[in-house]
DNA sequence: TGTACATCAGTGAACGCGCGTTCACTGATGTAC
DNA sequence: TGTACATCAGTGAACGCGCGTTCACTGATGTAC
């Protein structure tokens, strides 16, 4: 018995696996649930006896996923702290390398568009871990001597969604990687010793 | 003869007008040739002697959109000029009626997540609107004196867009208000005589 | 001015398709005696 | 250990629905003589 219900959870875990793939990469109403099973080499009937609708599937897969980027921020970090994790934490959200392999990356980008219009359930989840990474940002800027680190990690972590949100509609054209460019460089411009000491 | 093209016109131009109402609300996905059609008070069949297809009146509603967007940035800055122009946009943008009124607003935060995945034209007609509406920040910026003033007004813009997507998204929460207000106060902060002036 | 025909914007029913969801079922595993 | 039954994860066909697109048509307006 317990055994089973380990096998269970372990398809559980490759169908929210398989949503956040999809997800990151073509947005909530991109992804079908018989293309999430697929992924997770199943077939569509066996997702009801996981999750009770859809909305309940992305209520779940935001919350692991948005988790999932919470840490990537921290590991791409190293073990940097203040400034120069916040730096480091944005330059690799702002990366090339992150625009164009949206299937590993923060799930922000291709959801939040739609998200204005999801149920509360799954707004509720928004918020809760947004709020999260904001206190992590915000942590490391208070660390390094920010007047008002909460705004200024706000203001960070929306510069950041945005840059890249842009960056991957316009892949292709010269101004995708200029806008990479310009929001990495503001967020140095503004926590260069200078600023921060003042 | 000309009477009757320019009776054709005005259809399109309903057509455009409600395509982009619901665009911005609902975002591509969201909004059916049928719903556009009913809200320019016509009926589904007409639709294809106005545009060969919903790719194509995406990117031409994208466009005229974004035209308006740009010149409301300009029409609530009023006859101000350089930093307090840009303050002045920006505070307009992140304010809460733009929030709680996309209809009548800008057209990105609803869009840009699915244009990642949209064809070549649509993606061209964004990247060059976007790169008017950068122009208009940078030459503000530029007139205030700053040292980088393209990458600073693409962050600014960076910034605009995420902050405000994400306010939607998260709209009913504390959190909402408090982004819309750490974006302002951000903006205010790069633009203080004592950073413009250094 | 009047008649016959051509043009054309818009209608509304129909098409094939993919979607979220349901359900009768299969077959492997667990339990009872 | 062996047999009979219960459980349950997953299958695959079917459902009703809304989508983008097509098309035969209507009826008003414009043109030719």
């Amino acid at each position: 018995m317990a055994e089973k219900t380990a096998k269970k959870d372990v398809s559980r875990e490759r169908i929210l696996e398989s949503a956040a793939c999809l997800m990151r990469e073509r947005g909530i109403s991109g992804t079908s649930v018989a293309d999430v099973m697929g992924g997770a080499g199943m077939t569509v009937g066996g997702f009801y006896a996981h999750f009770p609708s859809k909305q309940e599937l992305v209520a779940e897969t935001l919350r692991s996923s948005l988790r999932q980027s919470r840490q990537a921020l921290d590991a791409y970090a190293g073990d940097k702290r203040g400034a120069e994790w916040v730096t480091a934490a944005c330059n690799s959200y702002l990366s090339r390398t992150h625009r164009d392999n949206p299937r590993a990356g923060c799930p922000l980008p291709a959801t939040t568009g739609e998200l204005a219009a999801a149920d509360a359930p799954v707004r509720e989840v928004l918020a809760g871990e947004i709020n999260a990474i904001v206190r992590d940002i915000q942590s490391h800027l208070a660390e390094a001597g920010l007047e008002a680190p909460r705004a200024e990690a706000i203001a960070a972590l929306s510069m950041m969604v945005g840059g890249l949100t842009l960056a991957r509609a316009m892949e292709g054209a010269d101004l995708s990687d200029e806008f990479l460019k310009a929001c990495r460089a503001h967020i140095k411009r503004c926590l260069t010793p200078d600023q921060v000491l003042e």
